[in-house]
DNA sequence: GAATTGATTGAGTGCTCACTCAAACAACTG
DNA sequence: CAGTTGTTTGAGTGAGCACTCAATCAATTC
C-alpha cells in the first residue's frame, strides 16, 4: 500500500479530481507495481489483480500501458523542480535580502520533504528517465519555464549582492541539484535515510561551496 | 560502433583475454544494443544480427541473456570506484602532505577521464542499477573493500592534519560522489559535455565545501 | 579421404504479454 | 418490468521473446 502522505500529496495536486473510483484504484495499484518491479517488468495483469479490477478496465481508462505510465509520471515531472520555495508563499514573497544560507537551506529542505512524501512516484520517474530515451525527451521539453525564471532571478540577485560566486547559473544549479540528487538516490535506491545531520552538512557544504569570499 | 578508446580500455582491463573472436563480436555488439535501448528492450536476435553471428552462439558462450549482461557490467562495477588515484601510481604513492585541492582535483579529473572512455558501459551499469533490484544487490555486495580502505585512509589523514572538515567519512564521500555523479548523469543521459571550466568549478566547490576553516 | 570431434546454424518451441471484444451485468427510464 | 444505455468482465488472440537442438559445416587426425 502507498503511505498516507503520498496519497495525500496526489490528492492535493488534484490528480484524482476527474477520475472514477476504479481509475483511482488502477492508478494507485500501478504506482505500487511500477515502483516495485519497474515499468517493463510489470504486467497489466498484475496491476489489475492488485487493483481488484478486470484487466480490460486498464485499457478503457488509460488507453494502453504507456498511458498509465504517463498519467503517473506527468504530475511528478511538473513538481520535481519547484516553481517557488514552499517556505515563501505568494503572500510572503522571497525577500530581497535573502541570505545564501536561507536560500540553500529552504531549497534543500523543501526537496527533502518532497522526497519523503513521493518516494514511489519519484522512483518510477527516475527509473524511466534513465531507462527510456523517449520518456527523457518527452519530459525535458516540458521542463517548466517558470522554474527557470524564479531560480535565475534568485541566483542573479544573490550574485549581484555578492552573496554567491559569479559562476554560470547552469553550473551553480548543477552543483545544487547534484547534492540534492545524491541524497535522493541514496534514499530511494539504497534505502539510506538522510539524517538531519547529513542534510545540514549538505546545506553547509553548498553554502561554503557557493560562497564568493574564498 | 564503439569508439576506439572504449575498446582500448576493455582490452587494457583484459576483458577480452580469454574470449574467442566470436565472443568478442557478441560482447561489443551487446554493449551497443544495451546502451541504445536498455537491457529489457534489447533482443538477443538483434544482438546476434549486429554481431553478424547466429543467435545460438549467444547462449553457448554466455549461457543466457543475463550472463551477457553480467559479463558487461562486472568489469565496470569493479573499476567505477578507483582503488587508487591514477595520478599516484604504486611507485609514486600518495604523499603524506597531500593538499585537499590536490586530492579532490586528482579524484574528480581521474573519474572524468574514466567517464569519457566508458560512456556506453557506464550507461548500461547505471541504467540496470537503477532499474533492477537484483543487479543492485549483486554489485553492492561486491563493492571493493580496497576502495573503502584507501579512501578512508586519505580522508582520515586529511582530517587529522586539519585540511578537511571533521564530518563522517560517509557524508564526505556522498558529497564528493554526488558532484561527480551529477556530471556523469548530465553527460550520459542529457549529452551535456562537462567543460574544463565546469569541472574546475566543481573541484573548487568541493574544496571550499570540505574546507575546515569556515 | 574417411572418420571423428567440435563449432555454428536458425527454424522451431513454449511461454508471456499487451490488448480486444463479445457477452454478462448494472443502472436507469417510461 | 421491458427496453435501453453504459460499464465491466476475462477468455481469447497474435506477436514477440529467450532459449533449444537436430542438422550442417569445419577442422583435425589417422
Amino acid at each position: 500500500m502507498l503511505n498516507h502522505t503520498e496519497l495525500q500529496l496526489l490528492t492535493d495536486a488534484h490528480v484524482f479530481d476527474d477520475m472514477t473510483d476504479k481509475q483511482i484504484k488502477i492508478y494507485t495499484a500501478a504506482i505500487e507495481v511500477f515502483a516495485e518491479k519497474g515499468y517493463l517488468n510489470a504486467s497489466t495483469k498484475e496491476i489489475a489483480a492488485k487493483a481488484d479490477v478486470a484487466e480490460g478496465n486498464i485499457f478503457s481508462k488509460f488507453t494502453n500501458k504507456r498511458g498509465l505510465l504517463n498519467a503517473i509520471i506527468e504530475p511528478v515531472a511538473k513538481s520535481i523542480f519547484p516553481e517557488t520555495l514552499s517556505s515563501f508563499t505568494d503572500s510572503e514573497p522571497i525577500p530581497k535580502d535573502l541570505s545564501l544560507h536561507e536560500f540553500v537551506d529552504s531549497l534543500v529542505k523543501d526537496r527533502m520533504d518532497f522526497l519523503e512524501d513521493n518516494q514511489d512516484v519519484l522512483k518510477i520517474f527516475i527509473s524511466e528517465m534513465v531507462y527510456d530515451d523517449q520518456v527523457r525527451q518527452q519530459y525535458l521539453s516540458k521542463f517548466p519555464d517558470a522554474y527557470w525564471h524564479t531560480i535565475n532571478d534568485n541566483l542573479n540577485l544573490l550574485k549581484a549582492t555578492h552573496k554567491m560566486v559569479n559562476w554560470d547559473n547552469w553550473e551553480i544549479m548543477q552543483i545544487m541539484w547534484s547534492l540534492i540528487g545524491g541524497m535522493v538516490i541514496s534514499f530511494i535506491f539504497f534505502h539510506i535515510q538522510p539524517t538531519d545531520k547529513a542534510v545540514n552538512h549538505a546545506v553547509a557544504a553548498l553554502v561554503k561551496a557557493l560562497n564568493p569570499r574564498l
